[in-house]
This record gives structure tokens, C-alpha cells and sequence, in this order.
DNA sequence: CTGAAAGCGCTTACAG
DNA sequence: CTGAAAGCGCTTACAG
């Protein structure tokens, strides 16, 4: 059997009560027994049982993290990212791939609950079906509006949809398209498309967004990518809301004899580190992913250590355009 | 505060004992009684404490996962395969990324034993750092052998290799370069290398095999890419042990003005949704990645379960070269 | 059919 | 400087 205290007690002569303060290092112990217990820990093998100290103390320390699927690179990265900053905090995490599922979302939730995690970090659009308010456990979103007062972390979507329009424009494109997901509408991610729009109007060119699924099956970007360049032929500038869209497009474009860039421009939206690597070439626009989840886990910890103290809940992060040669 | 079942028990007039018994459906209860307690439970939005729950049973339900980073997408889409099907037989998976690195990784193990796991799937290497044999928790290796008691799920290594090589061969290509990362020489991985190797001197043709780091920094691969071709300009066959180094090799021989598949012909391994998308054109040994997580789910539950009962230690699972262009 | 008691492994006032 | 007692939220023999 697994040693416990009273095990450690009784091999090292003392109380549970000594070893206990021993472990949390509280209060006045002599440097003897201080030596004896750590000694009989030692011998065996003793590890406290964090189960029972978090049901004393009512911190699991224990963080759910809410994705879409770890298959999407960027949320492969990003929970990476999540992971390696909360560890470093002695925050563990309870993985839930949501796929874009509400019933599965739910479920998480509720299973997190259970789990008496001290916060919830959700990438996914729910807005409206947890009742967030009430059920007052921390919570931080990413890219999603989930309630008035939950803090989301966002990369500068504005920004980073005029940086790639505006560089389209001033590379010469005329016939320029924007592709987005549907599951961006109800998000800061639609700010990618208001920019996109906006910029194209005050240089008087038309607008024309392409809306497509979030990828989840395989073929149907490359489906909605073909269709689109039968339907707009003279196409010569893409911004693509994420980079495996922008290399679906640039794809689809050498199928068609043209040269990207020289036909086609293509810039794409997140600069993971896969891709960077995979795909070097591709211009993009580079979401701190690093910095955004170091931000989502202080944000969350501040709300765990301080749940009174009001927030910031508008946590926008500066993108950067990485030019490659694909625009 | 959270409800206790205490609450649940005053708000319908019964005792503890009661309520539990209703929410573990054990022994007799009258229905209304059970009426009464779930519609306490109902008003009160209750919801047991797993913790308290997980203590007395000596059950977590909780499981270590150890990836060496969801940024890979092929751990990205390991972790997902196996978080949905441990979700299914109701376990949770804490999850570490131990970046190839021993000292985290004891780190991690000591945290999962903390929080009492009922299991871990390991897919890192660490052969003899860990007592596996001394902790006795219930571990599945995913491609690394641990321990000789350890099962360990793996792609029919041996046979992937051997596909590749072939197919190469049948190809026509002379000069046939296996690249490899050290990471995979003390793991089931080396077995590709071996076949391959076997497969070239069956032809009668010189076996090189190139070693590189894995990808953890961005620009090595690319640079010890470039490098192979500088030291073997006569390449016309690469089999890469992994898709994005395959990926690499196709963009550096683009670079070269070597046409894929004409001038060279290159052959990947694993296979992910994410790199089908992405790069349909890759010709790839395909690992049944679902299928191994389930086995690897299925294998830890049943040592969990029977933790007596001997088991199938070599989990070896069928491959199938997925034809693109690229080869 | 239902409840009082003891215990899962830990911690913290409270005595001494 | 150290220990006995009570309690974190739950469950299961054991009575009744």
C-alpha cells in the first residue's frame, strides 16, 4: 500500500500532526525531528496525497482547459503554451476537447465541477450556455465573448486584418478575398473581417468574404477553396483567417497555374510554430501565442487569488505581419 | 458555497447516508424518497465532490498523460484520440508536455503520483528512469520501450520501413536516404530504420541513414536538410521518419530546382488528419493513430481493472502507404 | 427502507 | 516545540 502520514509517523516517532507541519513547514519544529521525518519519508518513499489536501484545504490547484481539438496546431500549440505556464504556477491541467460539440461542452463543464478545479480556461463558442454567473468559477476566454464580465484574451484582430489588407492592396492586388470560418462570427475574430472590410471600402475596392467550415473534416476547406476561385477567376489576393486555409489556397492556386505570388497573393492569420516551419514561405499574420497564454493564466490565477478585484477584460495582444513570399 | 450533500440532505428531510445511496443507486429507497432527493439536488444545482468521492475510493479516475509537446500535431492529434476515448470510459486526462526533458518529466511523474492517477501513457522516452517496476502504477509506453512488464503500443514499425523502401525501389531510385531522429534509436521507431536498411542491401543498394535533432527548434531540420543534399547532391529517394520532415526535404529540393516526384521521390511517415489536409500530395506510411489510442486507453483500463491478469506487452498495429505525388 | 458511526488522508486551531 | 481532536465531503458496513 501507498505510505501515508500516520505511516511516516510512526517510523519516525512522532505524530501525524509533526509530520504534517513538517511537510507545510509551519510553525516551530526542531531541527531533529525536522531530520527524522524527512528521513522516514525518504525511506518510504512518501508522497502526500493531494487529493486529501485539496479537500481540506478547497484549492485542487487543478486548471480545466477547454479546447476545439489539440489535432488544430494552433490549439496544440496553444495548449502547449497554457500547459507549460500553468506547471510553472503548480497549476495542473484537465484537458476537454470540446470539437466544437456544445453537448460535449457541457458535459466538461460539468465534469470540471466535479472536479473542483479552482478555474477554467475555454476556447470555444458557448456563449450563453453555461451560466457563467452564477456558477461564478473563474474563467478566462480565448478569442470568445463569453459574458460581460469574463476576461478574453485576444490577438489584435483589427490590426491584424488591416495589416494583411493594406499589404495586399499596396502589393498591387485588386480582386481581393477574404475567407473566414462561421464559428469566427460571434467573436473578436470577426474583427479580422470588419478590417479586412473597412480597408478594402476606403480604397474602393469591393469586399468579398468567402465563409467556410471550421476544420474539423478533411476536405471541405479544399472544396469551398476550389469553388471559390470559379466563382471570382480574376482572384489575385487572398487573406485567409488562418494559415492552414491560406495553404489550401495557395495550393488550389498552383493547381490552376498560377504563381503565388505573382498571380496570387496569400496571407494567412496565426504563425504557429509548426508552420513556420512547415511552411516558411507563407506571409502571415503572427499571433503572440506565447505571450497570450501566459496572459490567459495570470489572468485566471488573479481571478482565483483575488475574486473580488475587478479585472481588465478586454486582453488584446499585438500581432506582427512575417513576411514570407507568399505576399 | 457549494452545496454538500449535507445540504441536499436537509432540503430533502432525509440523512446523508440517503442521498448518497440515491446518487449511487445502492441498496433499497422508496421512490419517493428518491423523488424528494434528486428534486433537493435539482433546486440546490448540486453536484458531488469527485475529490471527496475520489479519497474514499481510492479511485481518481484521473489518468497522466506525458506527450513531449501538443505542438507537434502528431502528439496534438495522439493527445486529442486519446482524451476522447478516455472521456468515453470516463477518465480525466491531467496532461503534461515533458519537452524531451528528463528532469520534467520527474517532475511530472512525482505530480501525477501526487494527485493519485490511476494510470499514465507515457510517450516519451526515459527507459530506466523511472521504478516503473517499484511505484507499480498501471503505464502504457506509446513507441518506447520502458520496461519489460510495460506494454507498449506501437505502428508496425518494421513493416512501415519496409513499405517505404519498396516502394522507392520499385520507383526506380538509386540513391535512397533514410532520415531519422536519434530520439527514435532506443524505440520501436528504429525499427523503420532497420527495415529500410534490410530492404536496401536485399536490393543490392548502399543504405544511408541521416540522424537529426527532433523537432523542437524551428530551423534545424531545414538546415540538416539542406545539408544532406550538399553531401549526397545525387539523391533521388528519401524516406523521412516523419511527415514534416518529409515536407522539409520536398521544399528544400523545390529550392535545388528538383522536381517531386520526377527528380526526387519522398515518402513520409505518420500520416495525421491535420498533414492530409495540408499536404494531400505527400506519399506517407500511415499510422492508425485512433486505433492506437484506443488500444492504449483500452490496455491501461484493463491493467487498472485486473491488475493481476497478465498482458499483451507488444501492441503492434497494422500501417498502409497512403499514396500522394509525392512518391 | 433509513440513519448513526467510522473512516478515506490530510490540516489546522487549540492545548499543553 | 509537540500531540489529540475535529473536520474537509463523501461512502459503506452495520444496526434497526
Amino acid at each position: 500500500m501507498k505510505p501515508k502520514i500516520s505511516d511516516v509517523a510512526k517510523a519516525a516517532g512522532v505524530s501525524p500532526t509533526t509530520v504534517s507541519r513538517v511537510l507545510n513547514d509551519r510553525g516551530y519544529i526542531s531541527e531533529e525531528t525536522r531530520t527524522n521525518v524527512y528521513q522516514a519519508m525518504e525511506k518510504l518513499n512518501y508522497l502526500p496525497n493531494d487529493l486529501a489536501r485539496s479537500l481540506f484545504s478547497k484549492r485542487s490547484n487543478l486548471i480545466g482547459l477547454i479546447v476545439p481539438t489539440t489535432s488544430n496546431p494552433f490549439y496544440g500549440e496553444l495548449t502547449a503554451r497554457i500547459e507549460h505556464h500553468c506547471a510553472e504556477a503548480g497549476l495542473k491541467i484537465l484537458l476537454c476537447n470540446s470539437l466544437y460539440n456544445v453537448e460535449k461542452e457541457e458535459k466538461y463543464w460539468e465534469m470540471l465541477r466535479r472536479n473542483q478545479v479552482d478555474g477554467v480556461i475555454v476556447c470555444t463558442y458557448n456563449r450563453g450556455l453555461i451560466d457563467y454567473d452564477t456558477h461564478h468559477l473563474p474563467t478566462v476566454a480565448f478569442d470568445h465573448y463569453l459574458s460581460s464580465n469574463i476576461p478574453v484574451v485576444s490577438s489584435d484582430n483589427f490590426k491584424g486584418g488591416e495589416l494583411a489588407t493594406r499589404h495586399l492592396i499596396a502589393e498591387g492586388c485588386k480582386t481581393i478575398v477574404h475567407i473566414n470560418g462561421p464559428g469566427n462570427l460571434e467573436t473578436p475574430a470577426n474583427l479580422r473581417r470588419n478590417a479586412y472590410e473597412t480597408v478594402m471600402a476606403e480604397a474602393g475596392l469591393p469586399a468579398f468574404t468567402c465563409e467556410i467550415e471550421p476544420i474539423l473534416k478533411q476536405e471541405s476547406t479544399a472544396v469551398a477553396v476550389a469553388a471559390l476561385f470559379d466563382e471570382k477567376p480574376g482572384i489575385d489576393g487572398v487573406f485567409a483567417s488562418d494559415d492552414s486555409i491560406a495553404m489550401t489556397v495557395i495550393r488550389e492556386a498552383r493547381k490552376r497555374n498560377k504563381t503565388v505570388p505573382t498571380d496570387v497573393k496569400v496571407v494567412g492569420y496565426d504563425g504557429t510554430e509548426f508552420m513556420t516551419l512547415l511552411a516558411p514561405e507563407l506571409t502571415t499574420i503572427e499571433q503572440p501565442i506565447d505571450a497570450m497564454a501566459q496572459t490567459a493564466v495570470a489572468t485566471l490565477i488573479a481571478q482565483i487569488e483575488h475574486p473580488t478585484k475587478s479585472i481588465e477584460t478586454d486582453l488584446i495582444h499585438d500581432v506582427r505581419m512575417k513576411k514570407g513570399t507568399s505576399a
